[in-house]
DNA sequence: CGATAATAGCTGCCCAGGCAGTAATGATTT
DNA sequence: AAATCATTACTGCCTGGGCAGCTATTATCG
């Protein structure tokens, strides 16, 4: 049985962790995208190509787990992002299923002038945090991220879903009486 | 001049603090979807039916600016649960423009049997974490949001920025009874 | 070897959110 | 009181993500 963090009777949703957390993404969004958009960049624009830039992916795949991010949606991206000249596709012989990706010279060059921009935001986002409080607040997201992950991962196994979904409506609620 | 949480030199995306809340809504989100989407719910149908039980919202506008929520994507949504029987929509005489939504007795059976699953499932994702870390992280992320705020705020161009204000909002609601 | 499954990326479709504009009501100013 | 501005909720339109299906390639197994 899991700690008790939250209790049914006193939990209010304004303080739970999902607000909390959808807050802060929405802020950090609405935070960031002023420097891309004053460049003509998008927020996912700029989270693929300082993927590449920092050499975590080099494939499509290998955003869509890390980043979550939709697969059909990463095609248009990089579709946006080959137009301009910033990144290049380029087919491997070793998988020629895998498409691997590289900044060209000129996507490097933006990738170079974007992160500063973003790391001077983060820091002032920080500004009153002390050092121990910055990692701990990092080490903790970590944390329930690697928690929620095995948590979403359990769940996808074939036909082990209870509910048939959908008609019941709320009428479903009440059966435990 | 801000605290250099990050360098530009050392700053790997993968570490920073946009990346990790991003990271943990879409799981967070991943993690509560499935309650509600074998109830025929959304998530955002159970985020408004949450607030409304809280007290902590009474008219789409509060939802609005405290959800962080577009107001035209919230009218379809309240369309929904008015649909459905879940919420209604009244016309107070103290101000015709706002609505005050109130959860009807369906709504409110059907918001009882949600709230459980989803403080298990919080419970659940802080389970590895001490009484300590858990309030650290709700401690720090408020802090996080405020400062967020501050920033987003700021920028408002075309109003002039010496706070609005807005008096009375939530006592507001509260007197008309 | 051939057949089937699995993987990577792409495309089409649908739906929800972002944005701008509108109508109704209320507040403020003159 | 009239005029102007502000606020609240709603609507239409568009973009972008989620999902399912498709193709090409590779892996697995009989």
């Amino acid at each position: 049985m899991p700690k008790q963090h939250y209790d049914v009777s006193t939990y209010r949703s304004q303080m739970g962790l999902g607000y909390l957390v959808k807050r802060a993404h929405s802020l950090m969004l609405d935070t960031m995208e002023p420097i891309f958009e004053a460049r003509g960049f998008t927020f996912i624009q700029y989270v693929i190509m300082s993927w590449l830039r920092d050499g975590i992916a080099v494939n499509p795949k290998e955003i869509c787990t890390q980043y979550r991010h939709d697969s059909g949606a990463l095609t248009r991206v990089i579709d946006q992002l080959a137009e301009r000249g910033l990144v290049e596709r380029v087919r491997r012989d070793r998988d020629r299923r895998k498409v691997e990706l590289q900044l060209t010279e000129l996507g490097q060059e933006t990738i170079k002038t974007l992160v500063p921009l973003v790391v001077e935001k983060l820091n002032l986002a920080l500004e009153d945090f002390s050092g121990e409080e910055a990692s701990e607040l990092q080490r903790l997201l970590i944390k329930l991220n690697s928690k929620l992950q095995s948590g979403v991962e359990a769940k996808t196994p074939s036909g082990t879903e209870s509910g048939p979904a959908e008609a019941g409506s709320a009428a479903d609620a009440r059966e435990s009486a």
